[in-house]
RNA sequence: GUGGGAUUAGCGUAGUUGGUUAACGCGUCAGUUUGUGGCACUGAAGACCGACGGUUCGAAUCCGUCAUUCCACCCCA
């Protein structure tokens, strides 16, 4: 295939006969975001790079060997958004949201770009939808936007996704921890993996999700991060389970969730699923209270979540879930001769305005042929108008199920009386 | 970035000791005597066999490199 009629590796295309099916999650999120008091926030697509070195945290792999990064012809490092957080704590931060009243509650749907290897559950370019609350440390918080995720999730439909909850405490209670950690970790030195031993040296936390049976077998003697956290951190976590409890979500509290992002404190949580593979994580989210400081803007403890669209079509694809298609024709409309087709047109126009969806020929096919094309495009109904039609200003409109055919007038009264049929013969399906 | 599998028309496949015009199903388009779809029938379009190089008289079939994709690691949504 040539270069040009190619797309870029790790990207994909939503084609029109799939849309419907992004259409239907993202409406789900937006309505249930609302309900929660969320508002929609959008941001560009890309910032200064300097943002996500500092937003991100310099030593993550996200920002170290993942991002986009280029510069302009005016010379600034720019970079395209590699997640949606650092985006939206800026523009709170730019526009002073917090003088509109704290907290901030903003949701958002972004692209996001990173370089990584592509594979299932992992692209390039994907879709995430997101969270952010601005301005409260308190735990009420962390549970609302945690039911928040969990009434999305229940809407899509999806069994088998689990909710996975841990506390990294506050700067001071993590870095006790990892001395321990680094301490439990040191006596086993010869016995760890290579990758192991550089998150020795580097990022301790992450000795805990190694997937090495040996490592692992380590991993349930180390010290665990809950019997370090201070009294502060300890009590918020509790309360962040009492309100979930409270909520009936159910959740497993696991300690060796880590997440790679710096930004977090405290509350981190994850959706875990087993059915699309080993990319298999479906929300992701907590606390970054340091975030807006590390930006430059004064103390404002927030926190948030992002799903990643692509892994939830998946995973609704696993499980077989139906997604309601909404978008089949009403009625199409086969015409012979100029006077029909010009007729067509004047019929189509008012029934379209009842929010039908209503189709003619725009290819100059003969009759039969638009009739398959009815049949295949799944037209509800079909009518032939022709010189007789218009002779006696009536025709038959036809059910494709049953063949059933109902006389209606072609006058101003036509598009009226088809909605109200198309709506009877709807509900009775249902009943 | 590391390792392994895959790659034949839009989609799903056949082609397995290298040998004339690469096959089939679905789909697409057009017809089946001219005013009606789903079935059936007829016909057509559509593939330089992922790309490039090599071995050979000759390669979709053998070898190499690259690309894409999938799986795992890594990382994350």
């Amino acid at each position: 295939m040539a270069l040009i009629a190619r797309k870029i590796k790790g990207t994909e295309d939503v084609l029109p006969k799939q849309s419907y099916r992004w259409q239907f999650v993202e409406n789900i999120m937006r309505e249930e975001s609302r309900n929660y008091g969320f508002r929609e926030i959008r941001t560009p697509v890309f910032e200064h790079t300097e943002l996500f070195a500092r937003g991100v945290g310099q030593t993550t792999d996200v920002v170290q060997k993942e991002m986009y990064t280029f510069d302009t012809k005016g010379g600034e490092s720019v970079t395209l958004r590699p997640e949606g957080t650092a985006g939206a704590a800026r523009a709170v931060l730019e526009h002073a949201l917090e003088n509109e009243g704290l907290p901030i509650k903003a949701s958002y749907f972004v692209s996001c770009y990173r370089y990584e290897k592509p594979q299932a559950g992992r692209l390039r370019e994907f879709h995430q939808f997101g969270i952010e609350e601005y301005g409260t440390q308190a735990p009420a918080a962390d549970a609302e936007i945690i039911c928040l995720a969990q009434s999305v999730l229940d809407r899509l439909g999806l069994s088998q996704v689990h909710l996975e909850i841990n506390s990294i405490g506050c700067p001071e209670c993590r870095a006790k921890y990892n001395e321990a950690l680094c301490e439990y970790y040191s006596q086993y030195r010869d016995r760890l993996c290579p990758t192991c031993l550089t998150r020795l040296e580097k990022n301790p936390l992450r000795l805990l999700d190694c997937k090495s049976p040996e490592d692992h077998k380590l991993a349930e003697g180390a010290p665990k991060i809950t019997d370090y956290l201070c009294t502060e951190c300890e009590t918020h976590f509790a309360e962040v389970k009492k309100y979930l409890d409270a909520a009936g979500v159910e959740y497993t509290v696991n300690p060796y969730i880590v997440r790679g992002l710096d930004y977090y404190t405290k509350t981190v949580f994850e959706f875990v699923t087993d059915c699309i593979g080993a990319q298999g994580t479906v929300c992701g989210g907590g606390r970054y209270d340091g975030l807006i400081e590390e930006l430059g803007g004064k103390h404002m403890p927030s926190l948030g979540f992002a799903m990643g669209m692509e892994r939830l079509l998946m995973v609704m694809d696993a499980q077989k879930i139906e997604i309601p298609d909404n978008d089949k024709t009403a009625l199409y409309i086969a015409t012979m001769g100029d006077a029909a087709k010009a007729k067509a047109f004047e019929l189509l126009r008012r029934v379209r305005e009842f929010g039908l969806i209503a189709e003619t020929d725009v290819v100059g096919r003969g009759l039969r042929a638009q009739m398959k094309y009815a049949d295949k495009i799944g037209a509800k109904y079909s009518m032939v108008i022709g010189d007789n039609e218009i002779e006696q200003n009536t025709a038959k409109v036809k059910n494709m199920d049953s063949g059933e055919q109902t006389e209606l007038a072609l006058d101003e009264s036509f598009a009226e009386k088809f909605s109200v049929l198309e709506l009877t013969d709807n509900s009775s399906f249902e009943i």
